[in-house]
DNA sequence: TATTTGCGTAACTCAGAAGTTACATATACA
DNA sequence: TGTATATGTAACTTCTGAGTTACGCAAATA
């Protein structure tokens, strides 16, 4: 069977995972302190988390009974891969540009 | 009713749209083209690439009765945005983490 | 003009994802 | 030891979205 590795861009598709990144970018949260900030019940949380663990977003460390979400930077670095990739695209393409408008006007 | 404007977050979280991205990446295709590298039907390829435009991935320019498509910079931006935001967060990390150092370490 | 080609859209099916409640477990505290 | 707290998980429901087929229309072509 494969890994369940998680796709990165699904993973923070989800406008509710995306918040949660936000908050802990402020702090380091708790999964029930992280809950308070959400209408969703705790266990839904619960696997929001667990998916943005999965993916390498976040880390959690337990202490006694309570996990202390924080972001990682594992998960981060696939999604600015891609953009880099895109980013590259439209420098070539500005190059072009350049190259072009230089032959249309050698003065 | 709010505008139809779309996440675009969610529409790169379909793997066939981001592959989309990448083909149009080498060159601008029709939607024809564009089909011919997918499994699916040709109707499913032209919603796909509806949500792009919409989301500000591609531009659309009508010749005869074809459709060439080509990427477009707005949807990219919004992500890198995002993505520097948390940029700023490892940097700030990183800056806090060495202040901690220096003061652990004053010799 | 008749036919083919390139495409959009409507109507539908279906799977998956996100939510729920109910329950189990381990830690902290009285 | 008994209770409260913090959390995970299983089972279920619901809804969205990605796919399909069938159809229509405009542009190209014969």
């Amino acid at each position: 069977m494969p890994i369940p590795t998680l796709d990165a861009f699904q993973v923070i598709g989800d406008p509710s995972r995306r918040k949660m990144l936000m908050l802990l970018s402020a702090d380091s949260l708790t999964i029930n302190s992280l809950a308070d900030n959400f209408d969703m019940s705790r266990p839904a949380v619960s696997k929001h988390i667990k998916i943005l663990q999965t993916a390498g977003f976040i880390s959690i460390e337990d202490i006694g009974r309570e996990r202390y979400c924080s972001l990682k930077k594992d998960g981060f670095e696939e999604l600015q891969a891609w953009l880099e990739y895109f980013d590259a695209f439209w420098a070539s393409k500005l190059k072009k540009l350049e190259t072009l408008l230089n032959n249309k006007l050698p003065n």
